[in-house]
DNA sequence: ACCCCGATCGTA
DNA sequence: ACGATCGGGGTT
């Protein structure tokens, strides 16, 4: 039996990510998200592409125009998912970055997952389908889940950085990250 | 109440 | 490169 991807990647004893990694600056914890071992109930693998959605003066980020219903969520703790409707279809999963009353989130726009085509789980819809997520999983505590944990990487993979995806304003920001 | 459009995806 | 698709966020 050959090790799995998630295996590979997880530091021994597998060590939880804590609330204040994300309390970090988020364009560092999107950097520092890839490669991370991920585990949501039967599903396992690793995290390969993030953006960085920043605070009310990111005109890309859905706090931009101040909280509304939607994006309370960003403006709470971080370490919380935030999920999000997009183009009437598809579910996508943030997870909430930064101090209480900063609102920002890092969007996980791709896994690969251990037995699972990774062409199934290339972006940020995509594996929100697999993984069978939807608003019923917004603003979960996802630092004290007892179905999605997140871990410290051994070690992370070649990063490349990027302008972020499918947004209008905001291009000039490199907030993308991905697993070479 | 309702209009409008998007942090996408799949097929060209 | 582009069109399909449509729920709900933001504003009326």
């Amino acid at each position: 039996m050959s090790a799995t991807i998630s295996e590979l990647h997880l530091s021994k004893p597998p060590i939880p990510l804590t609330r204040s990694f994300f309390e970090q600056p988020t364009v560092d914890v999107a950097r520092q998200l890839i490669g991370v071992p991920i585990q949501y109930r039967n599903f396992a693998g690793i995290i390969t592409e993030t953006e960085a959605y920043v605070g009310q003066d990111d005109p890309a980020c859905h706090a931009a125009r101040g909280m509304t219903p939607r994006t309370k969520v960003m403006f709470g703790p971080a370490g919380y998912s935030y999920i999000y409707l997009i183009y009437g279809m598809y579910w996508c999963l943030n997870i909430v970055t930064e101090v209480t009353g900063y609102p920002a989130a890092v969007l996980i726009r791709g896994l690969k997952l251990d037995g699972i085509e990774a062409k199934l789980t290339n972006g940020p819809g995509k594996l929100c389908k697999v993984l069978d997520l939807d608003s019923s999983f917004n603003n979960q505590d996802l630092i004290n889940h007892p179905e999605f944990k997140l871990y410290q990487a051994q070690r992370s993979c070649e990063i490349l950085t990027t302008p972020r995806i499918g947004i209008t304003k905001g291009q000039d920001k490199l907030w993308r990250f991905v697993c070479a």
